[in-house]
DNA sequence: CTTGTATTCAACCAATCAGTTATCAACTAT
DNA sequence: ATAGTTGATAACTGATTGGTTGAATACAAG
């Protein structure tokens, strides 16, 4: 889980995490702040926010004893950007539909794969054997 | 991880699984077709398969022996909905801009908080003690 | 300097994950 | 029936995760 794609949507896969997110888009919070609405401890919760962090997601000041937390915006503007690639699949008035229909073809879409490089002419489905 | 959410997010949280997708969104493909551009035993990739498959990100036919994978979008679609809620914090021409400016202070935005309900008026960080 | 408050760190634990190999199941072809 | 091929399943393993408690750190106020 080396890249940051991986680590940000790491991050996003955790309702507690959201759960932080969403508190923090309505403005910055101390620690504190954040792990009161949970039942768990607030060394749990600091963990979160450190997976958080690690992901880029939010930062952390400084102000006496408290860390603010701040939401970082930038790695879900990332995954936004990465499943604009699959927009196609479910919106059909898609914009760049009749720009995708005439290149799509030749481009391999979505480039995140992490080798899958040789891809051989995909043969459908074989119909008969040897 | 209970939430059909974070299993999406969950299982895109993995550059292997990833690949798949990318190259399913170039059309089905059976699992050894998939597999063939990957450096682990097809067994690791039926695995793989199986979290997307749980996700609801693909679906698997039947042809004889081969069971063809389809992309799935839907949870994409999904996780975008939930993304756009944090779109105005990167895009500054959000279209809904002037909307949320006048709206937003009161509706404490995304709504994928587990149990965050009775949010107390977040006090700034504190300045004085005791 | 001591106390109180906010937060992190360390050690631990159970559960889950990502991979392996080996076996099993389904189907085709001979 | 037998053999070959595609794929899934089972059992195992080491690493990671999400939580705990308890000690450590950082700071402000007396």
């Amino acid at each position: 889980m080396t890249d940051r794609l991986s680590a940000t949507l790491a991050a996003l896969a955790d309702p507690t995490r959201r759960g932080l997110l969403a508190r923090l888009s309505t403005g910055d919070a101390t620690v504190g702040e954040l792990a009161e609405p949970f039942d768990m401890s607030l060394a749990a919760v600091s963990k979160h926010l450190k997976v958080l962090e690690t992901a880029g997601l939010i930062s952390q000041g400084r102000q006496a004893q408290w860390r603010p937390c701040h939401l970082e915006a930038e790695p879900l503007q990332a995954v936004t950007e990465w499943l604009e690639e699959y927009r196609r699949f479910w919106d059909h008035s898609f914009k760049g539909l009749n720009h995708y229909l005439t290149t799509m073809q030749q481009t391999p879409p979505p480039g995140v794969a992490p080798l899958p490089p040789p891809l051989p002419p995909p043969p459908p489905p074989p119909r008969s054997r040897r």
